[in-house]
DNA sequence: GTAAGGTCTGACAGCGCTGTAAGGGTCAAG
DNA sequence: CTTGACCCTTACAGCGCTGTCAGACCTTAC
């Protein structure tokens, strides 16, 4: 199927599509025209893109992960670094969580000093 | 005193003393040559932008909120707005907070289905 | 053939800072 | 007067996407 297509099933823009492609984690067929041709393999991997995304991910981070997820749906292929950098990124999460709870507490104790 | 001073009591770098004033945060005096002159009234100032900034808030918001600062040290005048601002940024660190648990639930999840 | 709609590449813009570098004055001490 | 430390302005770069526009080609259907 053509861009425009699997934009219209995966919810992901034209752009970002190309962009994907752009950071290696796609690499679909050409037409004869130079038009991207993708096939539902391709499909499945946006959707793990998208999955993975919505949990934060870095593209770059979901490209090293990608090919541990080629296969099953929620499920992953054992890659060695897989469990690592699901680790690391959870870590990661809970830094910032850190942080921006730290930051809640000052503003609400300012918030408690104008009362 | 000069910038450099300025930067060494404070702990900000030249770079963002100048940045906080071009987008409004300070206007220090400049002596003939062209140099800016900052009084302490303007470190207390650059010492509550810090402070703010350490609570997360983006200079536009410290903007708007630096008019109630002015006075006091943690304690602020009772603008208008205070309470509002205040409110709403702990709302926005409360959503942000909320969009990473859910995307560190994602991931634990991952990471559980690999164990 | 023509027009509409899709696709291509390349590039600029914006978010909110922050560092750095270039090119050129200023000031104070020796 | 010279040197070194500081200061000035302007502007480019990077983070990680995401939209949008320009100029040009392809395709489908009437």
């Amino acid at each position: 199927m053509k861009i425009g297509e699997l934009a219209r099933r995966t919810g992901v823009s034209v752009r970002m599509l190309r962009y994907y492609e752009g950071e290696g984690l796609l690499a679909p067929l050409r037409t004869e025209a130079g038009y991207r041709d993708y096939g539902p393999e391709e499909e499945q991997t946006v959707r793990r893109i998208k999955m993975l995304g919505a949990a934060g991910m870095t593209l770059e981070t979901i490209q090293q992960l990608l090919p541990c997820v080629r296969n099953n749906d929620p499920a992953f292929t054992p890659c060695n670094e897989l469990r690592r950098i699901l680790a690391q990124q959870v870590g990661l999460i809970d830094e910032r969580i850190e942080t921006l709870s730290q930051s809640r507490t000052i503003l609400a104790g300012y918030l408690a000093s104008v009362n």
